[in-house]
DNA sequence: CTAGGGGTAAAT
DNA sequence: ATTTACCCCTAG
């Protein structure tokens, strides 16, 4: 009846909210088809924006327009601490960053490229759009992908070795296909059924994402962990963001030297590297952003 | 197309 | 049993 759900991952908010940012909320289809999102929110529907935002904004602020009138009803005998004033402003800016959000709907300079306040430019989303601006019929491939990305985006040193790690990485979730070095776009998104479907096939695969029989090294980083300590970071002082920062870089170079290390089976273990290095990466930038507000792309 | 109401499977 | 969080429906 209702649908077998579909969570959302933490790719998927992070790039809705990149996209409320960038072109205000209430711009679902507009945020949908800019090609910086859609390679991730490409099985979402406008709708499912706006429904998905109106959840995380009731657990930002404490009071969407959706349950004000159930917690009156359920809690039926509230402490008589306050009334029923209407503005509750009152409610604590929870995380670092979900905030304004209904501020920000229009008039800025226009910000082109997003380097300027944030938005973590995920290679995942990078892939994505570069295999889907690219058009090309088969897929595209690796060469092809990197070109357009560094043209597109600033390329940290050894971006190739990223890519390749993550390609392999994308095709072994099942989110990309592999098909004569060409890589497609994975599902039957664009065609009939979007979901119903294919969400059974993958629904499995997006949620783990790292299944390590582990030897005794490498500890697991996932991306959602990524994401929460960047989070973290954004509320650090500089001193203790740097020394994040160094130790980001350190378990990088070990977890890529671990790689190269055992590169027969080591399928893994890259993927570990890249996503290590991805957040030393994030790091850097945040850091960067911090010392001198400087634009670097 | 978007905003809001409402239903319900899944999680706690 | 209650809460959460997707999904669907429909008016504007």
């Amino acid at each position: 009846m209702g649908a077998p759900k579909q969570k959302w991952t933490p790719e998927e908010e992070a790039a809705l909210k990149d996209g409320v940012i960038k072109h205000g909320a209430g711009k679902w289809r507009t945020i949908l088809k800019d090609p910086e999102f859609s390679g991730v929110l490409y099985l979402r529907s406008n709708v499912d924006l706006k429904d998905k935002w109106r959840n995380m904004s009731v657990m930002a602020n404490g009071w969407g327009s959706r349950d004000k009138a159930r917690l009156a009803v359920k809690r039926t005998s509230r402490f008589p601490k306050q009334e029923e004033s209407a503005t509750e402003l009152a409610a604590a800016p929870s995380d670092e960053e979900i905030v304004d959000v209904k501020l920000i709907t229009a008039p800025n300079t226009t910000l082109q490229i997003p380097s300027t306040k944030r938005s973590i430019v995920r290679l995942d989303n990078l892939i994505m759009e570069a295999i889907t601006s690219l058009k090309e019929p088969g897929g595209s491939n690796k060469t092809n992908i990197a070109t357009y990305i560094e043209e597109q985006y600033w390329a940290p040193p050894d971006f190739k070795r990223l890519l390749s790690a993550k390609l392999k990485y994308l095709t072994a979730c099942g989110r990309l296909i592999k098909v004569k070095r060409r890589y497609r776009i994975a599902p039957a998104l664009s065609f009939s059924d979007r979901r119903r479907n294919h969400s059974m096939l993958f629904s499995e695969a997006r949620q783990r994402v790292s299944p390590r029989f582990d030897r005794d090294d490498i500890k697991i980083v996932t991306k959602s962990q990524i994401d929460l300590e960047l989070a973290r970071m954004r509320n650090m002082t500089p001193q203790e963001a740097a020394a994040a920062a160094a130790r980001a870089v350190a378990e990088a170079e070990a977890a890529i030297a671990e790689a190269e290390e055992a590169a027969r089976e080591a399928e893994v273990a890259e993927a570990d590297a890249e996503a290590a290095q991805a957040f030393a990466e994030a790091a850097m930038k945040t850091l960067k952003g911090r010392n001198n507000q400087k634009v670097m792309v």
